[in-house]
DNA sequence: TCAAAAGTGTTCGGCGTACACCCATGA
DNA sequence: TCATGGGTGTACGCCGAACACTTTTGA
């Protein structure tokens, strides 16, 4: 997922399937990114091998989240008939572990061979026909995004590398779909010591120019593992 | 798992291999519950059906939490030894889509044909062995089950139909491996108009007999959506 | 009468929340 | 000089944390 200016988008793969004598269009809808396991790699792997072919980047921030295995989830007829027209066994039983990644298309392509993908805002997906189950597992990926960016600041995956408070501040609205009071916001972000005010400000704008923050990882690491430790 | 007075218990299975030339015992050492899933089976039905097997119950809680993969998970020799001894491939690729469940033990008894099975408190099992990777599973579970905790009162799984405050605060206090005031604690509990008070009271202790509480799942159900509507 | 657990109130500090105006810049 | 977003402080209510004694019962 990817924000861009006021939203939050995930990346969709156009699945199109056109009758070869008719030309009429049986199929036009989007799927999910993602791909079969290898016998011998790891879960994790797999989905890093799904992200890389994607966009070409490494190292992302990757999160499992839920497993979908329901035995009738490839039943609906179009869901059939696209898998007999790429040669898949449409009675077969498919498992997918999920994973969500954050990234910050600002400079990145996607691309896909054969295949038009695009990036979606997500409150606009839902007027769409997504493919098999990948509704739910959207509405999942959702529901533990938001879960986890309570607990922990990966907002920073989605962000460059310095940032202004309002950058960040309109994140987590987008994320969370609600507003915040941008003094409040401000004094959580104070108090929080891992979140670095840099010298530098924005050039060019035609307004005060915002101070740049960056997100310091080692000082997070360091309070996180402290508060641990007087829990535990 | 299961909360026995003082103690989170998780039920472990027994797996012992014995050399039948010399007697030795080869393997002695503890595993999950688990089995694998049918080919026509929910992920969710197979999980509920290891349960039955082993409780006898129906309609237990139980949440997904993670799902593990790695190709060298069965690599280790002690479980090589054993995949042969129950002529399982030992070279084959396994994928564990692992849950969690809460029960209370109180007129329980588990079993399993030919295999021994008992409650083990959690803070014991890293001193024993466990197969494969269960003891990352057995870790990931209990992460996942204070995160849970924390927003959702699914403690009442592990209580009893009706409880006393002091059982409910040991719970609490057994998962988070903490300990809370009293006060306090009950101050908190009281702003919960889903616990209910109710009029009968503990019999026969030799101490100032405790108010007996239920949880209603109505009330809870219509708070629970009353939050969500104002913050979405 | 003793032991054992139940039950109960107050104080304090910190945190979230509500709220309005001036500042710096490019156009 | 105007439009645009950046940046700042105060007051109040609620919540979590600390803390000690009385009550009821069976043994």
């Amino acid at each position: 997922m990817d924000l861009t200016f006021r939203d939050l988008n995930v990346i969709l793969v156009q699945r199109e399937l056109t009758d070869p004598i008719s030309g009429e269009k049986l199929i036009n809808d989007l799927t999910l990114a993602g791909n079969h396991v290898y016998m011998d790699e790891q879960l994790d792997a797999a989905a890093r091998r799904v992200l890389f072919d994607l966009t070409g980047l490494h190292d992302i921030f990757l999160e499992q989240f839920y497993t979908t295995g329901d035995p009738d989830r490839l039943s609906k007829p179009m869901d059939q008939l696209w898998l007999k027209s790429i040669n898949k066994n449409p009675s077969e039983r498919v498992v997918s572990v999920c994973y969500y990644s954050l990234i910050n298309s600002i400079n990145i392509t996607i691309t896909k061979k054969d295949r038009v993908v695009l990036w979606v805002p997500v409150q606009d997906v839902k007027n769409q026909e997504l493919a098999f189950d990948h509704a739910k597992i959207l509405e999942n990926a959702l529901l533990a995004l938001r879960n986890k960016l309570k607990h922990e600041p990966i907002s920073f995956e989605l962000l460059p590398e310095k940032f202004t408070l309002s950058q960040l501040q309109r994140l987590y609205e987008v994320v969370f779909n609600t507003e915040y009071d941008k003094r409040n916001f401000r004094k959580k972000i104070n108090k929080m010591n891992y979140i670095i005010k840099l010298e530098e400000k924005q050039v060019g704008v035609s307004h005060k120019p915002a101070t740049y923050f960056s997100f310091d990882r080692n000082i997070y690491e360091a309070c996180k593992s402290e508060i641990l430790n007087f829990s535990s």
